[in-house]
DNA sequence: ACTGTAATAT
DNA sequence: GATATTACAG
Protein backbone atom coordinates (compact mmCIF):
# COMPACT_ATOMS: atom_id res chain seq x y z
CA UNK A 1 0.00 0.00 0.00
CA UNK A 2 2.72 2.94 1.38
CA UNK A 3 5.31 0.94 -0.87
CA UNK A 4 5.10 2.54 -4.58
CA UNK A 5 8.12 4.11 -5.58
CA UNK A 6 9.10 6.97 -6.58
CA UNK A 7 11.19 7.56 -9.73
CA UNK A 8 13.02 10.47 -10.55
CA UNK A 9 13.76 11.25 -13.76
CA UNK A 10 17.44 11.31 -14.55
CA UNK A 11 17.05 14.46 -17.18
CA UNK A 12 15.84 15.94 -14.32
CA UNK A 13 18.82 17.46 -13.15
CA UNK A 14 18.52 19.71 -16.58
CA UNK A 15 14.76 19.79 -16.75
CA UNK A 16 13.56 20.52 -13.29
CA UNK A 17 10.50 18.36 -13.78
CA UNK A 18 10.11 14.93 -12.42
CA UNK A 19 8.18 11.89 -13.34
CA UNK A 20 5.76 9.70 -11.70
CA UNK A 21 5.07 11.21 -8.27
CA UNK A 22 1.81 11.13 -7.53
CA UNK A 23 0.17 14.16 -5.90
CA UNK A 24 -3.44 14.09 -4.09
CA UNK A 25 -4.31 17.84 -4.11
CA UNK A 26 -7.29 18.72 -1.65
CA UNK A 27 -9.60 21.85 -1.87
CA UNK A 28 -12.55 22.90 -1.46
CA UNK A 29 -12.24 25.96 -3.57
CA UNK A 30 -12.74 24.90 -6.86
CA UNK A 31 -11.03 26.89 -8.74
CA UNK A 32 -8.14 27.01 -6.50
CA UNK A 33 -8.03 23.62 -6.57
CA UNK A 34 -7.85 23.89 -10.17
CA UNK A 35 -5.36 26.21 -10.76
CA UNK A 36 -3.28 24.07 -8.31
CA UNK A 37 -3.94 20.93 -10.12
CA UNK A 38 -3.12 22.57 -13.61
CA UNK A 39 0.40 24.00 -12.24
CA UNK A 40 1.44 20.70 -10.76
CA UNK A 41 0.67 19.24 -14.08
CA UNK A 42 3.19 21.62 -15.89
CA UNK A 43 5.67 20.70 -13.60
CA UNK A 44 5.05 16.99 -14.85
CA UNK A 45 3.38 15.57 -11.54
CA UNK A 46 0.85 13.24 -11.55
CA UNK A 47 -2.29 14.91 -10.35
CA UNK A 48 -5.44 13.92 -9.02
CA UNK A 49 -7.36 16.68 -7.70
CA UNK A 50 -10.54 16.53 -5.02
CA UNK A 51 -12.65 18.40 -3.68
CA UNK A 52 -13.04 17.30 0.12
CA UNK A 53 -11.30 15.40 2.51
CA UNK A 54 -13.98 12.52 2.72
CA UNK A 55 -13.03 11.98 -0.91
CA UNK A 56 -9.49 12.53 -0.50
CA UNK A 57 -9.33 9.79 2.11
CA UNK A 58 -11.41 7.40 -0.05
CA UNK A 59 -9.16 8.34 -3.23
CA UNK A 60 -5.97 7.52 -1.24
CA UNK A 61 -7.00 4.03 -0.27
CA UNK A 62 -7.55 3.25 -3.85
CA UNK A 63 -4.67 4.84 -5.62
CA UNK A 64 -0.87 5.16 -4.49
CA UNK A 65 0.37 8.72 -3.77
CA UNK A 66 3.30 10.16 -2.90
CA UNK A 67 2.19 13.39 -1.42
CA UNK A 68 -1.07 15.12 -0.22
CA UNK A 69 -1.45 18.71 -0.82
CA UNK A 70 -4.35 19.93 1.16
CA UNK A 71 -6.04 23.00 1.73
CA UNK A 72 -6.33 24.38 5.58
CA UNK A 73 -9.67 25.28 5.47
CA UNK A 74 -12.55 23.20 4.81
CA UNK A 75 -15.76 21.80 5.97
CA UNK A 76 -16.26 18.96 8.05
CA UNK A 77 -12.88 17.80 8.09
CA UNK A 78 -9.98 20.47 7.90
CA UNK A 79 -6.31 20.27 6.75
CA UNK A 80 -5.16 19.53 9.91
CA UNK A 81 -7.34 16.67 10.57
CA UNK A 82 -6.38 15.23 7.12
CA UNK A 83 -3.20 15.41 7.67
CA UNK A 84 -3.52 13.37 10.56
CA UNK A 85 -5.27 11.04 9.08
CA UNK A 86 -3.13 10.62 6.33
CA UNK A 87 -0.04 10.33 8.77
CA UNK A 88 -2.10 7.32 10.47
CA UNK A 89 -3.03 5.55 7.59
CA UNK A 90 -0.58 6.45 4.86
CA UNK A 91 2.52 7.89 6.07
CA UNK A 92 2.42 10.44 3.25
CA UNK A 93 3.89 13.98 3.65
CA UNK A 94 1.21 16.41 3.58
CA UNK A 95 1.98 19.38 2.30
CA UNK A 96 -0.25 22.26 3.85
CA UNK A 97 -2.08 25.14 1.82
CA UNK A 98 -3.96 28.00 2.58
CA UNK A 99 -4.72 31.47 2.53
CA UNK A 100 -4.25 32.67 5.82
CA UNK A 101 -0.69 33.92 6.55
CA UNK A 102 -0.68 34.33 9.89
CA UNK A 103 1.65 32.64 11.93
CA UNK A 104 -0.49 30.72 13.65
CA UNK A 105 -2.19 28.47 11.07
CA UNK A 106 1.39 28.28 10.07
CA UNK A 107 2.60 26.80 13.19
CA UNK A 108 0.36 24.51 14.07
CA UNK A 109 0.19 22.98 10.56
CA UNK A 110 4.03 22.49 10.87
CA UNK A 111 4.03 21.16 14.29
CA UNK A 112 1.38 19.02 13.49
CA UNK A 113 3.24 17.36 10.67
CA UNK A 114 2.54 18.91 7.70
CA UNK A 115 5.76 18.98 5.93
CA UNK A 116 5.30 22.20 4.23
CA UNK A 117 3.18 24.76 4.61
CA UNK A 118 2.10 27.26 1.11
CA UNK A 119 0.30 30.49 1.51
CA UNK A 120 -1.45 31.17 -0.82
CA UNK A 121 -1.92 31.97 -3.76
CA UNK A 122 0.80 29.47 -4.51
CA UNK A 123 2.68 30.26 -7.70
CA UNK A 124 4.19 27.47 -10.26
CA UNK A 125 7.69 27.91 -8.26
CA UNK A 126 6.23 26.82 -5.27
CA UNK A 127 5.13 23.58 -6.44
CA UNK A 128 7.92 22.69 -8.35
CA UNK A 129 10.35 20.72 -6.29
CA UNK A 130 7.45 19.43 -4.04
CA UNK A 131 8.60 16.33 -5.17
CA UNK A 132 11.58 16.58 -2.91
CA UNK A 133 9.56 15.91 0.05
CA UNK A 134 8.04 12.64 -1.15
CA UNK A 135 11.14 11.40 -1.91
CA UNK A 136 12.41 12.50 0.87
CA UNK A 137 9.42 11.05 2.90
CA UNK A 138 10.20 7.84 1.01
CA UNK A 139 13.59 7.35 1.79
CA UNK A 140 13.02 8.74 5.40
CA UNK A 141 16.12 11.55 5.31
CA UNK A 142 17.18 14.14 2.98
CA UNK A 143 17.09 14.67 -0.48
CA UNK A 144 19.41 17.56 -1.84
CA UNK A 145 16.91 19.86 -1.43
CA UNK A 146 18.06 22.75 -4.11
CA UNK A 147 15.79 25.03 -5.24
CA UNK A 148 13.15 24.99 -2.59
CA UNK A 149 12.87 27.95 -0.94
CA UNK A 150 11.47 29.02 2.12
CA UNK A 151 11.64 25.39 3.69
CA UNK A 152 10.48 25.71 7.14
CA UNK A 153 12.53 24.76 9.73
CA UNK A 154 10.27 22.76 11.16
CA UNK A 155 9.68 20.72 8.39
CA UNK A 156 9.66 17.36 9.68
CA UNK A 157 10.41 15.79 6.06
CA UNK A 158 13.73 17.79 5.28
CA UNK A 159 16.95 17.05 6.58
CA UNK A 160 16.00 14.63 8.77
CA UNK A 161 18.92 12.93 7.64
CA UNK A 162 21.23 15.88 9.06
CA UNK A 163 20.62 15.72 12.31
CA UNK A 164 22.55 12.96 13.18
CA UNK A 165 23.84 12.47 16.17
CA UNK A 166 23.27 15.76 17.54
CA UNK A 167 24.52 16.38 20.82
CA UNK A 168 27.73 14.03 20.92
CA UNK A 169 28.26 14.77 24.19
CA UNK A 170 30.67 12.31 24.32
CA UNK A 171 33.54 14.62 23.35
CA UNK A 172 35.09 14.59 27.38
CA UNK A 173 36.98 11.46 27.16
CA UNK A 174 39.66 12.76 24.30
CA UNK A 175 40.85 16.03 25.36
CA UNK A 176 43.70 14.72 27.82
CA UNK A 177 44.88 12.54 24.81
CA UNK A 178 48.32 14.10 25.12
CA UNK A 179 48.19 15.28 21.87
CA UNK A 180 51.34 13.56 20.86
CA UNK A 181 51.16 14.10 17.24
CA UNK A 182 51.79 17.27 15.51
CA UNK A 183 52.72 19.50 18.55
CA UNK A 184 56.09 21.04 18.17
CA UNK A 185 57.83 21.68 15.12
CA UNK A 186 56.35 20.16 11.70
CA UNK A 187 59.55 18.33 11.50
CA UNK A 188 58.85 17.58 7.47
CA UNK A 189 60.61 21.20 6.69
CA UNK A 190 57.75 22.64 5.10
CA UNK A 191 57.59 25.27 7.09
CA UNK A 192 55.75 28.48 5.63
CA UNK A 193 53.27 28.16 3.44
CA UNK A 194 54.20 27.31 -0.32
CA UNK A 195 50.64 26.11 -0.67
CA UNK A 196 50.17 25.50 -4.24
CA UNK A 197 47.46 26.81 -5.35
CA UNK A 198 45.73 24.38 -3.67
CA UNK A 199 42.11 26.06 -4.04
CA UNK A 200 41.05 23.53 -6.56
CA UNK A 201 40.82 20.36 -5.37
CA UNK A 202 41.75 18.19 -8.10
CA UNK A 203 38.61 15.94 -7.48
CA UNK A 204 35.71 17.06 -5.68
CA UNK A 205 34.93 15.70 -2.68
CA UNK A 206 32.85 12.22 -2.49
CA UNK A 207 29.27 12.61 -1.47
CA UNK A 208 29.15 9.44 1.06
CA UNK A 209 25.24 9.15 0.05
CA UNK A 210 23.44 6.15 2.00
CA UNK A 211 23.65 3.82 -1.09
CA UNK A 212 27.62 4.50 -1.42
CA UNK A 213 27.87 4.22 2.43
CA UNK A 214 25.96 0.81 2.64
CA UNK A 215 28.45 -0.21 -0.23
CA UNK A 216 31.23 0.60 1.87
CA UNK A 217 29.87 -1.86 4.55
CA UNK A 218 29.24 -4.56 2.49
CA UNK A 219 32.69 -4.53 1.33
CA UNK A 220 33.80 -4.87 4.71
CA UNK A 221 31.44 -6.92 5.54
CA UNK A 222 32.71 -8.97 2.44
CA UNK A 223 36.39 -8.84 3.55
CA UNK A 224 36.23 -9.19 6.78
CA UNK A 225 36.17 -6.30 9.83
CA UNK A 226 39.64 -7.15 10.26
CA UNK A 227 40.90 -6.86 7.35
CA UNK A 228 38.95 -4.57 6.14
CA UNK A 229 41.71 -1.69 5.46
CA UNK A 230 41.32 0.81 3.09
CA UNK A 231 42.95 -0.54 0.05
CA UNK A 232 40.87 -3.32 0.01
CA UNK A 233 37.86 -1.84 0.93
CA UNK A 234 38.53 0.71 -2.25
CA UNK A 235 39.08 -2.66 -4.67
CA UNK A 236 35.99 -4.73 -3.19
CA UNK A 237 33.48 -1.32 -3.31
CA UNK A 238 34.86 -1.25 -6.81
CA UNK A 239 33.90 2.41 -7.33
CA UNK A 240 34.94 4.56 -10.57
CA UNK A 241 36.63 7.28 -8.94
CA UNK A 242 36.83 6.70 -5.77
CA UNK A 243 40.23 6.65 -4.04
CA UNK A 244 42.20 4.92 -0.87
CA UNK A 245 42.12 8.11 0.73
CA UNK A 246 38.31 8.72 0.18
CA UNK A 247 38.53 5.42 1.84
CA UNK A 248 40.44 6.11 4.78
CA UNK A 249 38.59 9.27 5.72
CA UNK A 250 35.56 7.03 5.52
CA UNK A 251 36.98 4.50 7.53
CA UNK A 252 38.32 6.84 9.83
CA UNK A 253 35.22 8.43 10.58
CA UNK A 254 33.09 5.04 10.63
CA UNK A 255 35.82 3.53 13.20
CA UNK A 256 35.52 6.76 14.96
CA UNK A 257 31.70 5.91 15.19
CA UNK A 258 31.64 2.89 16.12
CA UNK A 259 33.90 3.29 19.01
CA UNK A 260 31.72 5.70 20.19
CA UNK A 261 28.51 3.99 19.57
CA UNK A 262 30.67 0.83 21.84
CA UNK A 263 31.21 3.84 24.84
CA UNK A 264 27.77 4.91 24.87
CA UNK A 265 26.55 1.00 25.51
CA UNK A 266 24.76 1.79 22.03
CA UNK A 267 21.88 2.25 23.41
CA UNK A 268 21.50 6.08 23.97
CA UNK A 269 18.86 8.46 22.39
CA UNK A 270 21.38 11.14 21.16
CA UNK A 271 24.19 8.97 20.74
CA UNK A 272 23.37 6.38 18.54
CA UNK A 273 20.90 8.13 15.95
CA UNK A 274 19.10 5.85 14.09
CA UNK A 275 19.82 8.44 11.11
CA UNK A 276 22.87 8.14 11.46
CA UNK A 277 25.04 7.86 8.20
CA UNK A 278 26.76 5.48 9.04
CA UNK A 279 23.40 3.65 9.63
CA UNK A 280 22.07 1.32 6.48
CA UNK A 281 19.26 2.99 4.92
CA UNK A 282 17.21 0.36 4.84
CA UNK A 283 14.54 -0.16 7.72
CA UNK A 284 15.54 -1.48 11.06
CA UNK A 285 13.56 -4.62 10.88
CA UNK A 286 14.78 -4.95 7.22
CA UNK A 287 18.44 -4.77 8.56
CA UNK A 288 17.45 -7.33 11.35
CA UNK A 289 16.72 -9.78 8.72
CA UNK A 290 18.95 -9.40 6.54
CA UNK A 291 21.41 -9.64 8.97
CA UNK A 292 20.11 -12.67 10.14
CA UNK A 293 19.65 -14.59 7.09
CA UNK A 294 23.30 -13.43 6.68
CA UNK A 295 24.87 -14.23 9.80
CA UNK A 296 22.52 -16.81 11.45
CA UNK A 297 25.79 -18.53 12.59
CA UNK A 298 26.42 -15.95 14.80
CA UNK A 299 23.24 -15.37 16.90
CA UNK A 300 24.84 -17.02 19.82
CA UNK A 301 26.65 -15.48 22.98
CA UNK A 302 29.94 -16.28 24.26
CA UNK A 303 29.46 -15.30 28.05
CA UNK A 304 33.33 -14.48 29.65
CA UNK A 305 34.40 -15.94 32.77
CA UNK A 306 34.80 -13.08 34.58
CA UNK A 307 34.70 -8.88 33.96
CA UNK A 308 37.79 -6.84 32.55
CA UNK A 309 39.28 -10.03 30.90
CA UNK A 310 38.90 -8.37 27.75
CA UNK A 311 42.48 -7.81 28.03
CA UNK A 312 43.73 -10.99 28.88
CA UNK A 313 41.42 -12.91 26.51
CA UNK A 314 43.18 -15.81 24.80
CA UNK A 315 43.01 -17.01 21.18
CA UNK A 316 39.71 -18.99 22.02
CA UNK A 317 37.74 -16.17 23.31
CA UNK A 318 39.33 -12.96 21.69
CA UNK A 319 37.10 -10.33 20.42
CA UNK A 320 37.59 -10.03 16.78
CA UNK A 321 40.82 -7.46 16.04
CA UNK A 322 40.26 -5.35 13.40
CA UNK A 323 42.48 -3.27 14.30
CA UNK A 324 44.74 -4.68 12.45
CA UNK A 325 48.55 -3.82 13.64
CA UNK A 326 47.90 -1.84 17.12
CA UNK A 327 46.44 -4.27 19.03
CA UNK A 328 43.63 -3.35 19.42
CA UNK A 329 40.81 -6.01 20.90
CA UNK A 330 37.79 -5.10 19.23
CA UNK A 331 34.28 -6.48 20.65
CA UNK A 332 31.20 -4.96 22.20
CA UNK A 333 32.09 -3.28 25.39
CA UNK A 334 28.85 -2.95 27.21
CA UNK A 335 29.06 0.58 29.58
CA UNK A 336 27.04 1.05 32.33
CA UNK A 337 27.78 4.82 31.84
CA UNK A 338 31.32 4.98 33.31
CA UNK A 339 32.88 1.63 33.28
CA UNK A 340 33.43 -0.18 30.60
CA UNK A 341 32.52 -4.11 31.48
CA UNK A 342 35.20 -6.20 29.85
CA UNK A 343 37.99 -3.86 30.27
CA UNK A 344 38.69 -0.59 32.12
CA UNK A 345 38.68 2.86 32.02
CA UNK A 346 41.94 3.23 32.70
CA UNK A 347 43.47 1.03 30.06
CA UNK A 348 40.73 2.24 27.29
CA UNK A 349 43.05 5.00 26.17
CA UNK A 350 45.76 3.00 26.95
CA UNK A 351 48.20 3.37 24.35
CA UNK A 352 50.76 1.25 25.17
CA UNK A 353 52.83 -1.02 23.51
CA UNK A 354 53.10 -4.28 25.47
CA UNK A 355 49.91 -7.24 25.47
CA UNK A 356 48.38 -5.68 28.38
CA UNK A 357 44.70 -4.59 28.20
CA UNK A 358 43.74 -2.50 25.31
CA UNK A 359 40.71 -1.00 24.82
CA UNK A 360 38.44 -1.09 21.11
CA UNK A 361 35.68 -0.30 19.79
CA UNK A 362 32.84 -2.76 19.60
CA UNK A 363 32.30 -3.99 16.02
CA UNK A 364 28.90 -4.10 14.35
CA UNK A 365 27.98 -5.62 11.38
CA UNK A 366 27.87 -2.91 8.17
CA UNK A 367 23.96 -2.70 9.07
CA UNK A 368 25.00 -1.76 12.58
CA UNK A 369 21.31 -0.05 13.10
CA UNK A 370 21.52 -3.58 14.21
CA UNK A 371 22.74 -2.48 17.73
CA UNK A 372 19.55 -0.22 18.25
CA UNK A 373 17.61 -3.36 18.07
CA UNK A 374 19.52 -4.88 20.78
CA UNK A 375 17.35 -6.52 23.46
CA UNK A 376 18.93 -6.19 26.88
CA UNK A 377 15.84 -7.15 28.84
CA UNK A 378 15.35 -9.70 31.40
CA UNK A 379 14.76 -12.84 30.13
CA UNK A 380 16.74 -11.72 27.29
CA UNK A 381 19.87 -13.88 28.13
CA UNK A 382 17.86 -16.47 30.12
CA UNK A 383 18.75 -19.44 27.61
CA UNK A 384 22.73 -18.81 28.39
CA UNK A 385 23.19 -17.25 31.91
CA UNK A 386 21.32 -17.14 35.16
CA UNK A 387 19.11 -14.03 35.23
CA UNK A 388 20.04 -11.74 38.06
CA UNK A 389 17.17 -10.82 39.90
CA UNK A 390 16.43 -7.43 38.51
CA UNK A 391 12.84 -6.80 37.60
CA UNK A 392 13.24 -3.34 36.30
CA UNK A 393 14.08 -3.04 32.50
CA UNK A 394 17.18 -5.38 33.19
CA UNK A 395 19.94 -3.76 32.04
CA UNK A 396 21.86 -4.53 34.93
CA UNK A 397 22.03 -8.20 33.62
CA UNK A 398 23.45 -6.88 30.31
CA UNK A 399 26.17 -4.95 31.58
CA UNK A 400 27.68 -8.33 32.74
CA UNK A 401 27.55 -9.76 29.69
CA UNK A 402 30.21 -9.73 27.26
CA UNK A 403 28.22 -11.43 24.59
CA UNK A 404 30.23 -11.77 20.84
CA UNK A 405 29.53 -14.21 18.19
CA UNK A 406 30.36 -17.52 18.66
CA UNK A 407 32.16 -18.52 16.05
CA UNK A 408 34.66 -15.48 16.67
CA UNK A 409 37.56 -17.82 16.16
CA UNK A 410 36.46 -19.59 13.33
CA UNK A 411 35.62 -16.94 10.91
CA UNK A 412 37.89 -13.61 10.61
CA UNK A 413 35.02 -12.23 9.92
CA UNK A 414 33.06 -12.14 13.04
CA UNK A 415 30.90 -9.89 14.44
CA UNK A 416 29.48 -9.20 17.69
CA UNK A 417 25.90 -8.26 18.33
CA UNK A 418 23.59 -8.60 20.67
CA UNK A 419 20.86 -11.17 20.33
CA UNK A 420 17.61 -10.19 20.38
CA UNK A 421 13.99 -11.46 22.18
CA UNK A 422 12.44 -12.75 18.55
CA UNK A 423 16.08 -14.69 18.13
CA UNK A 424 15.95 -16.21 21.26
CA UNK A 425 12.19 -16.73 21.61
CA UNK A 426 11.37 -17.43 18.18
CA UNK A 427 7.97 -19.10 18.31
CA UNK A 428 6.64 -16.24 20.86
CA UNK A 429 6.87 -13.54 18.19
CA UNK A 430 4.78 -14.00 15.66
CA UNK A 431 4.83 -17.45 15.35
CA UNK A 432 7.91 -16.81 12.83
CA UNK A 433 11.58 -17.17 13.32
CA UNK A 434 12.31 -14.92 10.56
CA UNK A 435 9.48 -12.28 11.16
CA UNK A 436 10.70 -9.11 12.74
CA UNK A 437 7.65 -6.89 13.90
CA UNK A 438 7.14 -3.74 15.19
CA UNK A 439 6.39 -5.23 18.14
CA UNK A 440 9.61 -6.85 18.26
CA UNK A 441 11.72 -3.23 17.73
CA UNK A 442 9.09 -1.94 19.71
CA UNK A 443 9.82 -4.71 22.13
CA UNK A 444 13.41 -4.29 22.02
CA UNK A 445 13.48 -0.75 21.95
CA UNK A 446 11.46 -0.13 24.81
CA UNK A 447 13.94 -1.91 26.77
CA UNK A 448 16.80 0.69 26.16
CA UNK A 449 17.31 2.96 28.82
CA UNK A 450 17.03 7.10 27.50
CA UNK A 451 15.17 5.52 24.36
CA UNK A 452 12.58 8.32 24.26
CA UNK A 453 8.94 8.05 22.33
CA UNK A 454 10.72 10.46 19.98
CA UNK A 455 13.18 8.15 18.73
CA UNK A 456 10.28 5.19 18.67
CA UNK A 457 8.53 7.76 16.92
CA UNK A 458 11.21 8.20 14.68
CA UNK A 459 11.89 4.32 14.12
CA UNK A 460 8.42 4.16 13.07
CA UNK A 461 8.49 6.97 10.57
CA UNK A 462 11.68 5.36 9.16
CA UNK A 463 10.12 1.64 9.07
CA UNK A 464 7.17 2.50 7.56
CA UNK A 465 8.42 5.33 5.11
CA UNK A 466 10.92 2.17 3.69
CA UNK A 467 9.06 -0.24 3.51
CA UNK A 468 10.95 -3.81 3.07
CA UNK A 469 10.75 -5.25 -0.60
CA UNK A 470 8.37 -8.04 0.47
CA UNK A 471 5.60 -5.67 1.43
CA UNK A 472 5.50 -3.90 -1.46
CA UNK A 473 3.07 -4.78 -3.63
CA UNK A 474 3.54 -5.32 -7.27
CA UNK A 475 6.01 -3.10 -7.69
CA UNK A 476 8.95 -3.55 -9.05
CA UNK A 477 11.90 -2.99 -7.51
CA UNK A 478 14.47 -1.05 -9.23
CA UNK A 479 17.61 0.81 -8.36
CA UNK A 480 16.82 3.95 -6.93
CA UNK A 481 19.15 7.12 -7.76
CA UNK A 482 18.99 9.03 -4.47
CA UNK A 483 21.03 11.73 -5.74
CA UNK A 484 20.81 11.82 -9.49
CA UNK A 485 22.50 15.14 -9.55
CA UNK A 486 25.97 14.06 -10.96
CA UNK A 487 27.23 10.47 -11.83
CA UNK A 488 30.24 10.53 -12.41
CA UNK A 489 31.49 8.07 -10.33
CA UNK A 490 30.76 4.71 -11.89
CA UNK A 491 30.95 1.11 -11.20
CA UNK A 492 34.28 -0.17 -12.88
CA UNK A 493 33.36 -3.44 -14.39
CA UNK A 494 34.35 -6.63 -12.71
CA UNK A 495 37.37 -7.28 -13.34
CA UNK A 496 38.00 -10.86 -12.30
CA UNK A 497 41.66 -11.34 -13.07
CA UNK A 498 43.52 -11.03 -9.60
CA UNK A 499 43.80 -12.02 -6.32
CA UNK A 500 40.20 -11.42 -5.71
CA UNK A 501 38.40 -14.45 -6.48
CA UNK A 502 37.41 -15.55 -3.39
CA UNK A 503 36.31 -12.13 -2.57
CA UNK A 504 35.45 -10.75 -5.88
CA UNK A 505 34.54 -6.96 -6.03
CA UNK A 506 30.82 -6.10 -5.08
CA UNK A 507 29.13 -6.13 -8.24
CA UNK A 508 25.64 -4.60 -9.85
CA UNK A 509 25.68 -1.34 -8.45
CA UNK A 510 22.64 -0.04 -7.05
CA UNK A 511 23.31 3.59 -6.34
CA UNK A 512 24.43 6.27 -7.96
CA UNK A 513 27.09 7.98 -6.07
CA UNK A 514 28.06 11.58 -6.68
CA UNK A 515 30.83 14.22 -5.55
CA UNK A 516 29.77 17.48 -4.56
C1' DA B 1 54.30 0.61 0.66
C1' DC B 2 50.68 0.89 3.48
C1' DT B 3 47.99 1.74 7.68
C1' DG B 4 45.77 4.17 11.63
C1' DT B 5 45.42 8.37 14.01
C1' DA B 6 44.93 13.01 14.62
C1' DA B 7 45.32 17.72 13.24
C1' DT B 8 43.99 20.79 10.12
C1' DA B 9 42.19 22.59 5.76
C1' DT B 10 38.38 23.18 2.57
C1' DG C 1 29.49 19.78 9.49
C1' DA C 2 31.31 16.49 6.36
C1' DT C 3 35.07 15.27 3.81
C1' DA C 4 39.89 15.83 2.25
C1' DT C 5 44.48 16.46 3.11
C1' DT C 6 48.48 16.20 5.51
C1' DA C 7 51.78 14.83 9.07
C1' DC C 8 53.41 11.44 11.60
C1' DA C 9 54.43 7.03 13.48
C1' DG C 10 54.32 2.23 13.37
Amino acid sequence: MAGERVRVDQSFKNKTSVVDIHILVVDDDTTSLAIVSAMLRTWKYDVVAVRNPLDALATLRMQKFDLVITDLHMPVMNGLELQKQVEEEFKLPVIMMSADDGENAMLKSLEGGAAFYMVKPVSPEDLKNLWQYAVAAKRGKSVAIEDVKNIPAKSSVVSCENKQSAASSVNQEKQDKKDSKRKGAPKKGKEDGNQKSRGARKRPKVVWTTSLHNRFLEAIKHIGLDKAVPKRILEIMNVRGLTRENVASHLQKYRLFLKKVAERGLYTSKGLSMRSNFASGLPPSLIFKNFQQNYPQFFKFYIPETKNNMGSLNSSNAAPNFGNNNGVNAGIQITNGREIIGTNEKSFNDNGTSNGPRSGYGMLDGHNDNIGLATMGNGTFGKYMEQGESSSAGFENANKLLPWFNNVNQQENALPIFQTKSQQQPNLVNGGENDYSYDDLLNAISLMPNLGEDDLNELFLEETYNQPPSQQQGVEEEPFDEDPLVNELQILELSSSSSLEENPPLSEPAFSPVYV
